[in-house]
RNA sequence: GGCGGGUUGCCCGAGUGGCCAAUGGGAGCGGACUGUAAAUCCGUCGGCUUAGCCUACGAAGGUUCGAAUCCUUCACCCGCCA
């Protein structure tokens, strides 16, 4: 028999809140249960923070329960509300693109160990489906009458913005009115007894877990991730101040392994167990080879090339590690072959340049590196811009015709450890 | 609808006629030290054809030799009253 299900998902800590646990536990034991977690399309694409609810949402499939996953067409249009500010709403198309390209990434956490392993298949839903022929007199008799006002303006994301200069709309107060109503439509459409996600869901899954409840007569269940943030409370996934994003449109396969890989100590143990789906001795022997040896990073590497695997497959993780090596490593760049060198780069990300050699500040702008000319100078002024890792002094300086390495590469770093290549077309004979 | 308060750079927040591209803090970025880590110290932090110029202090006008700072109107936010 496999180990219980809510024990597994302690030990790994992805639980940090639930409704009645034992009743829980209980009613998983009892057979195969449908469960769901919600992603509101706020952006193009998932970010690295969304693992975690995968994470779970893989330990129940594995269980042999089944897995729903509802992507927020119509709530990603009302906007869930953020203790900081009123959020920007975006128009009905734009999120309907992103309701597609997320679902499309998503496809590989759940349907994978489908496939592979016969587990159940997961079950797509839209909001929008249920959310958008309901009339305003239907929301507000079959839906609000069940809602005490009262008690949706004690939940925490309302009460702080009531209380803060910036307000809150109708519209984002009605949010949670919403949500409680996809768990309601799951849980009559599918059986749905079990919701999932993030700690500041909360609110919202409650919501839901009461309108069933008074609707149905039925006790439902919920589970919450805790919230994730670095030692230094950050939230987790953003590096430069950019998000790490799961599609590898908008973060490169490489920028993904390389994020996990620079996490520091701390972050990398506490986040093992989080991400890693290693037995817990393996996870646990991970951790003290990093206690042991921080330099070995293992905690790090056993993280970027797990997930790299699991989120961009076996060929992009080859080529994430590949390039890391390459651009990392003690070789000379010039020792490298062209097929290495290339490869890394397009990983890192290259950009293709015609027409005559620019100066320095420009190729640094023109890769990436920096967003202008002004900061391309900056850079150099403050010693961080490197062309073939040896350091730039002059930012008006043009690269030599001997710069220029096999396969018609220049190698541009800024700093320590962020990369670009600029690549131009034709022989290097010229 | 009335009265009062507010809107400054990525964020917080000073600045109430010239010395303001704008104090300070945080974040970010770079350097040193390291292990592609953290901490620490130092530097930097609107743009450009960079000893100069341009754009910026909610928006639009106005006063002035000169405005983030004064006046008018508009928009939005907060509070109190109706």
């Amino acid at each position: 028999m496999t180990p219980d299900v809510i024990d597994e998902l302690h030990r790994r800590g992805l639980i940090a809140l639930s409704t009645d646990e034992e009743a829980l536990r209980a009613h998983l034991a009892e057979g195969p249960v449908t469960y769901y977690c919600g992603f509101d399309p706020t952006a193009p694409s998932l970010h690295v923070g969304h693992l975690i609810q995968f994470m779970v949402l893989r330990e129940l499939q594995r269980a042999g329960h089944q897995p729903i996953v509802l992507v927020g067409g119509a709530t990603g249009l009302i906007g869930d509300p953020r203790e900081s500010a009123e959020r920007q709403l975006n128009d009905r198309d734009t999120v309907a693109g992103w309701v597609d390209r997320i679902r499309r990434r998503v496809a590989p956490f759940l349907d994978l160990p489908a496939a592979e392993r016969g587990l159940p298949a997961p079950i797509y839903v839209d909001n929008l489906d249920w959310t958008q022929p309901l009339s305003a007199i239907d929301f507000l008799r079959d839906l609000g009458k069940h809602f005490r006002v009262n008690r949706m303006l004690a939940k925490e994301a309302v009460s702080v913005r009531l209380n803060s200069d910036a307000g809150i709309s109708y519209t984002e107060f009605s949010y949670q009115i919403l949500q409680a109503n996809d768990y309601r439509e799951l849980f009559t459409r599918h059986s749905c007894t079990l919701q999932s996600g993030g700690s500041d869901q909360w609110g919202n899954i409650t919501a839901g877990v009461d309108l069933v409840r008074r609707t149905n007569g039925t006790s439902v269940h919920a589970l919450a991730t805790p919230l994730i943030t670095t030692a230094d409370g950050k939230k987790i996934g953003k590096t430069e101040g950019v998000s790490v994003w799961l599609d590898p449109e908008l973060t490169s396969s490489y920028a993904f392994f390389q994020y996990w890989l620079n996490l520091d100590d701390i972050d990398a143990r506490t986040w093992l167990p989080l991400f890693s789906e290693r037995p817990a001795e393996e996870v646990a022997a991970l951790i003290a080879e990093s206690e042991e040896r921080p330099a070995s990073r293992a905690a790090q590497r056993a993280l970027a090339e797990e997930l790299t695997l699991l989120v961009h497959g076996p060929e992009e993780l080859a080529q994430a590690e590949a390039a890391g090596r390459a651009l990392f490593g003690r070789a000379e760049l010039a020792d490298l072959g062209a097929g290495t060198l290339d490869a890394a780069l397009r990983e890192a990300g290259a950009q293709e340049l015609t027409g005559p050699t620019p100066s320095v500040a420009q190729l640094l702008q023109l890769s990436g590196l920096v967003s202008s000319l002004s900061e391309a100078r900056r850079t150099v002024k403050e010693g961080g811009a490197y062309l073939n890792n040896e350091r730039v002094t002059d930012a008006e300086a043009v690269p030599a015709e001997s710069d220029w390495l096999p396969g018609g590469w220049l190698v541009l770093r800024r700093g320590r450890r962020t990369v670009a290549g600029v690549h131009r077309l034709g022989p290097t004979a010229g």
